[in-house]
DNA sequence: ACAATACGTCAGTGTTGTTGACATTCCAAG
DNA sequence: CTTGGAATGTCAACAACACTGACGTATTGT
């Protein structure tokens, strides 16, 4: 096993990690999330959007057709709140939202031309900066990267992040 | 070169990544995040605190003595936001704010007894579940989720991450 | 018929961020 | 020594986004 600078292995094969080690992957984290979210921040304060909107139409673009309670839980937050994300999205023409069929309850969501474009922008500014980030650590340090964040999820949260996956080829 | 599943290598020697691939970094990034946070989260609404008194001990901790602009333009907020989350740091007796001997217009910025022993209840918090995060990956997983982190990071913020590296062995 | 589910909404509250304005203190350059 | 600007603190107003609690409606399942 190679190791990496600073970091050690016992005889028990557990890995070793100091305090200073631990904290600078905190900080790695909080400053990497304000990279991550910044070049979407500003497309989205131009149209008077936030963070909330742009994971919904994230989500919504990931599974078009959700039903409202399954966006929910994705997304972790009340229904008061998504609520009224979803209700801006909607009358600005970005969200669609089609009572269910089999089931009139529901509320089974999708974008429109314009909500898929402007997920688009958004997610091109996103992904520039994930792909220029992975392109300079390489490829062995993106399985690493998604192996520690897979790993860092609630197990709850995991499954949806999983779900995603199901019958897709990555 | 090993190459990760679904990552491949055009003849340039360029990373070639699909929308897909990114896209499941973007959530990695986001359902981590989560789990990242939540367990400082649960222990911080004990006190009626939120992730801003977090990450204000935190960097406190990390350089004692640090002033307010410093730590300003290390949080990436606006003094009158950092105000008020000091205002009740001090007042609480977390927090020791001192006048500067050379610059009497500068504050510096410590931990008391008390608001050490706090910023390491949360850091535990958060430390445990990074060690755990680091151990499930293993060493190398470690090394890449570093890489890929600070390559995403802005480049002014990452000053500030670096220097806490400055003369310290990691 | 009745309970539970899915959704929407209203009202209130809290944290955290923003701008803008203004006062104070202090250093440093003219 | 005066003055400009930097560093800090504070006030007010506002917005985004989360929360709780409560209520209403339509629909579904038992």
């Amino acid at each position: 096993m190679i190791l990496g600078s600073g970091q050690s292995e016992n005889s028990s094969g557990l890995l070793f990690l100091t305090d200073e080690q631990l904290r600078k992957g905190i900080e790695a984290m909080f400053f990497a999330y304000r990279g991550f979210t910044a070049d979407p921040d500003r497309i989205l304060s131009e149209r008077s959007y936030g963070r909330a909107h742009h994971r919904a139409l994230h989500f919504i673009k990931r599974s078009p057709g959700t039903t409202v309670n399954n966006l929910l839980s994705t997304l972790g937050v009340t229904k008061q709140s998504l609520n009224r994300v979803l209700r801006t999205l909607i009358q600005d023409g970005l969200v669609l939202n089609e009572v269910g069929v089999q089931d009139k309850r529901q509320r089974h969501l999708s974008l429109t031309v314009d909500g898929s474009e402007f997920e688009q922008k958004l997610s091109n500014a996103q992904s520039d900066r994930m792909r220029a980030a992975y392109r300079q650590a390489g490829p062995d340090a993106v399985q690493g990267f998604r192996s520690v964040l897979e790993a860092m999820m609630d197990p709850e949260l995991k499954k949806h992040y999983e779900s995603f996956s199901k019958g897709q080829r990555l």
